[in-house]
DNA sequence: ACTCGTGTTAGCTG
DNA sequence: TCAGCTAACACGAG
């Protein structure tokens, strides 16, 4: 699920109800999840501070973290949602205040039941309440202090200016570029296609060939996208993404969508209009 | 049994 | 050195 409005949804749920809550243990036994840090390492860095801010930079957050008595501010804790990553805050008395089931979510699943080991990474707050990580695949990350540096402008707040400068260049597949996180970050996989699909772009074109006009165009269509699905509860509810199966028909003109591999993912596209 | 995947990245190639 | 591409990562779901 996680691209840049799943992240969002996730760093407004610590802000509104992870903030300000004292942390008394950490689980940080997963050193998978939790590399390159051996286990302890984040439970010793954080036990006795409180996390006092929630940041997002395209699919990666972060908490500011309150300092102890006499010594600097604490370090950041970063946090990466990876291919099936969750945030569940719970209340004192452990009920689920944000982040929804986490087994029955927007991905529709609803027969399994979650299992212990899929919390991958545990605050555990003075009042009994917890911020966990739950992610099934363990392609999430935890880790202390994160390298931002990496990481292009966010995709929700880049100027069109600073886009086109940034998108419409290289040979490489327009898709490709859209989804390179050092360019642009925070789009992945389904908003790059309901994003060129709103701009009626094909996936396949080389982004040095877009016209000013086009990429002012894409950016637009890129807003629109991305607010739509912060605004309804994920990519998942983009208007072409329901279309991305076999057979499945562009749902502004019928035609046919086709699909195929663009920069490495599954790419889906409409044979009319984005000139298949 | 076997393939796929809403993400990231080390490593290879030209 | 850079831009671009592929495989690998972990593991559940179909």
């Amino acid at each position: 699920m996680p691209e840049l409005p799943e992240v969002e949804l996730a760093r407004s749920t610590i802000e509104e109800a992870g903030l300000g809550r004292t942390i008394v243990d950490v689980d940080d036994a997963d050193d998978w999840v939790c590399r390159p840090h051996a286990p302890g390492e984040i439970r010793a860095a954080l036990v006795g501070r409180r996390l006092t801010a929630a940041h997002r930079r395209g699919k990666t957050m972060w908490c500011d973290t309150s300092q102890e008595d006499g010594e600097d501010a604490g370090p950041r804790l970063g946090l990466h949602l990876g291919m099936s990553g969750r945030i569940i805050v719970r209340t004192a008395e452990g009920g689920t205040v944000h982040g929804g089931d986490p087994v029955r979510g927007v991905d529709g699943t609803d027969a399994a039941v979650a299992k212990a080991e899929w919390y991958r990474f545990t605050l555990v707050f003075e009042d009994g309440g917890s911020l966990r990580l739950f992610d099934k695949r363990r392609l999430g990350r935890v880790r202390l202090d994160p390298d931002l540096e990496a990481l292009g402008p966010d995709a929700a707040e880049i100027g069109v200016a600073d886009f086109r400068a940034r998108v419409g260049r290289g040979t490489a597949p327009l898709k490709a570029r859209l989804l390179d996180q050092s360019v642009l970050a925070g789009v992945g996989n389904l908003l790059a296609d309901e994003t060129l699909w709103q701009a009626r772009q094909d996936p396949h074109r080389p982004a040095g060939e877009l016209s000013a006009d086009e990429l002012t165009a894409l950016h637009r269509s890129l807003r629109t996208a991305t607010e739509a699905a912060v605004r309804h509860g994920g990519v998942h509810t983009g208007e072409v993404i329901s279309h991305r199966v076999k057979a499945g028909r562009c749902p502004r003109c019928g035609a046919d969508m086709a699909t195929g591999r663009v920069g490495g993912r599954t790419t889906w596209w409409c044979t009319a209009e984005q000139q298949g």
